[in-house]
DNA sequence: TTTATAAATGAATTTATATTCACTTTAATT
DNA sequence: AATTAAAGTGAATATAAATTCATTTATAAA
């Protein structure tokens, strides 16, 4: 018997993720992606129980091998060079990646979202919250509720990454160093 | 001879948000607008020539009628003081108008929007470089491209207030002034 | 009142796209 | 090499939603 071939799902995942960048996630049809992903529209099916399920796959997918990942162990790190090396990281990561960035915007905001999806974005969220809780304790980070600040540093990360891919800009140490002096001072006690 | 029934545009539109916030855009169908709205499906059709017609005019409707009134003449005021009418204006206009919100940030990226829609955008964007330049001169805002400062206000302002909104929770002076001077931290020199 | 004209209706049509399925191909197992 | 079970195909089907249009209704003007 044969046996299902992983790089198809890879070639899946990449036509969905271009494709939602290209025209849109309303725009985006299981026959597109078959088509520019080289396999049958009823092959999709055999890996995929339906569209809904392939994005939501692929969404989590990216999550971990992006955001997630990038989560590195850093712990011994001070504090502020924590927050730097995963903003540099994080910034640098949505920039290379215009395509998976657009995608995730476009998919987190939709209704195909699931609850399983929505839990592994918390993940990211609960470091952050951790780091933050470290600062206020060091006293170096401002006495805010955490649901006040990481909106903040998450929509900062999501407009700025859209927009230098937008422009073609691209991520220079200075554009790092500047951007995040304007996240540190904004947390700072 | 009948007239058109300007009451019934205010209808077509407060349907279309509320079932945007309620189901999201890419639920939002030409048939529950009608029905929402109390209105034959054909109707729709006497006010606009298409689905992307009409959400177009909404969001063009929902920008002037909201966030560019938002800017007050208050080109008196010292430069932080504006700022933070602003964005006073700006979160508390937010949280009370979520289903507003909520549309406009789903239209936003969705590929229905229009050129037109986005010239209209770029009125607010403009209005507040224009602040930021004066900062600069001022020397009171640090001396960095806007391209790099906006998108943290516009951002934090999106990501914020749609949290607010979600978690019901109401805008108090405190969390204005909390929020505010994240804000302010952010971007003074 | 009557008339004329445009608004309003909603069923019918068109169009688009997710999903299925009868069939073909592939490759692991015997 | 033969067997067989699952992958793979893509045209056909089902479904859903945008748009049209023949008809009815309301009302401004005569």
């Amino acid at each position: 018997m044969r046996l299902k071939d992983d790089t198809k799902i890879n070639s899946i995942f990449k036509a969905a993720t271009e494709l939602t960048s290209e025209v849109g996630l309303d725009k985006l049809t299981m026959s597109s992606i078959a088509k520019k992903a080289k396999v049958a529209a009823g092959t999709l099916y055999i890996y995929f129980d339906s569209k809904e399920q392939l994005l939501n796959e692929l969404y989590m997918h990216l999550l971990m091998g992006g955001t997630l990942s990038i989560l590195p162990s850093i712990q011994h790190l001070p504090l502020k060079k924590q927050f730097q090396v995963i903003w540099s990281n994080v910034l640098k990561f949505r920039v290379s990646n215009s395509s998976e960035v657009i995608f995730m915007h476009q998919f987190r905001y939709s209704s195909y979202v699931s609850a399983e999806s929505n839990k592994l974005d918390e993940q990211f969220i609960s470091f952050i919250n951790n780091l933050l809780d470290r600062g206020k304790e060091e006293l170096i980070v401002k006495d805010i509720d955490n649901d006040l600040i990481i909106p903040m540093l998450y929509g900062y990360a999501n407009t700025l990454a859209r927009q230098l891919s937008l422009d073609k800009v691209d991520v220079t140490d200075e554009i790092i160093n500047q951007t995040f002096s304007i996240c540190w001072d904004a947390i700072k006690s």
